[in-house]
DNA sequence: TCGAATTTGTGCGTATGTATG
DNA sequence: GCATACATACGCACAAATTCG
């Protein structure tokens, strides 16, 4: 008998004891929750911490452990004597199409988008992506790391892959030119294309913490995504982490009809109120 | 000074203490991802419990405590003397496209899927959804409340939204048929297609949890998906939470002329090993 | 300027949960 | 199973800042 078997006290609003989370971190996802649901008033004001604590079931100790935590995430500022209010930071929009970019996918949503190597390598194929890329394992793959940055904020971390032969050049051609679009371009290819994406979605590991600097237990998506040349040709392997409470994806329609009022619908849901 | 801003001793592969989750938990997660990873040998054993011990960087009675809660989940199985066992289960692929539909999208790789109405009502459109609609706020709409599930294992919840006037009937039509697409051909809608689709991850909340059978702390992937008929009409707004480790999203490039090896790759890619 | 009410910030004692060896 | 150490949660009391009449 295991202490996730023990027989459980539920509280109100699903919390839940010795489950191996703590009260708090429940909690902070219940305000985080709620604030999309409409938890804050119109002026951002999130209720007392009495109220909150009433709410939950819990002691108010524990809220403010909860609230703590989110204001050190960046989602709520407290301050003593006027109440706790939420920041408000809209998520970044990140399209996902045929022809998906970075920085053309969020520039214009923040003031200043960059997207950074970090490093780069050479490596033997292994299986699912020499399969993806049409190659054999074992072949010699760069491998490029890449940290996205909108506002100085991390928002993702990609590693891609290409084919060792045909694109040595990308590392050099990527770090004097900031873009893999023009390091392709260097390498022959005028234009290509997005002709697969896998997402998924996990928690953050130890690197994804580290590098976009999230917090333990934080969520992040992933995309796996194939680029091809025009004819069809496979160029590109990548694998990109995305912070999930930073961004969301929008898949468009490739023969989009729909009318700008649907755009708007879906763009102004994004964000707190 | 909160126990969140305090200071973290750091163990091995990222484990944290004090960060409001258990070690033990972190473990069960770790142990989780190390699956996909390849932690496990050809025949799905898991290497020792001390050896995993030393691995995390903790005593072997945490790791019992993973492993315990792991299994009861049913993603391991301990056998005494033998050793522990991964119950192997693929993540089921979700197509994304312009012709989504749950039953088709995930036929094929369960025995029985599933897609139950579990509850429906009328209420008046609230702002984001009448507008990606093309409806006034206020408006009345048929709510539908749905859940997916294959063999058995829940791994849907979707909200869809049509207006009242033109789809009067999509409730007892659905629970009729079972399906939304013969429902919407009762109501005139030979064909529609998939316009826009928005992604989103998030931990699940008291009704996911519930409803999907998910552990605390699990992960849903959220989609936003609009419906249009081949007009580009709105007929159907839906939000859908998928477990996030019993599915993935393929989004599928509408002129794919990715060959065959390409699929391949990115289908072996799925489940452990 | 003065309080009174409200709200966040702080301290301390105690009980229980988690992790180690 | 046991002893030890630290994390989590509670209950109570009071201090400090803000708001409002």
């Amino acid at each position: 008998m295991t202490a996730a078997r023990k027989g459980r006290i539920v509280k109100k609003a699903g919390l839940q004891r010795g489950v191996g989370v703590a009260l708090w971190r429940q909690i902070a996802d219940g305000i985080r929750q709620g604030i999309a649901g409409g938890l804050a008033d119109e002026n951002g004001r999130l209720p007392p911490e009495s109220q909150l604590a009433e709410r939950f079931g819990v002691n108010r100790h524990t809220v403010r452990v909860a609230i703590s935590a989110l204001a050190h995430e960046g989602v709520l500022q407290s301050e003593q004597g006027r109440g706790t209010y939420v920041r408000r930071q809209k998520r970044l929009v990140y399209p996902i199409g045929e022809r998906t970019r970075f920085s053309a996918g969020i520039g214009g949503q923040a003031r200043e988008t960059r997207s950074e190597m970090t490093s780069h390598t050479n490596e033997p194929a292994s299986e699912p992506i020499a399969s993806a890329l049409g190659l054999q394992p074992g072949e010699m793959l760069i491998r490029v790391e890449n940290l996205g940055k909108a506002d100085g904020v991390p928002v993702s971390r990609s590693t891609s892959w290409f084919g060792a032969g045909r694109f040595a050049t990308i590392p050099e051609a990527y770090a004097r030119t900031g873009s893999i679009t023009e390091a392709l371009a260097e390498c022959g290819i005028e234009d290509y294309r997005r002709a697969s994406t896998r997402v998924e979605a996990r928690h953050a590991d130890e690197a994804d913490t580290r590098e976009l600097k999230l917090a333990p237990g934080a969520i992040v998506i992933i995309t796996h995504a194939l680029n091809t040349d025009l004819g069809g040709a496979p160029i590109q392997y990548s694998m990109t982490r995305f912070a999930a409470d930073r961004v969301e994806l929008v898949i468009e329609s490739s023969r989009a009809v729909a009318s700008q009022d649907h755009q708007d619908g879906l763009a102004r849901q994004q964000g707190p109120a």
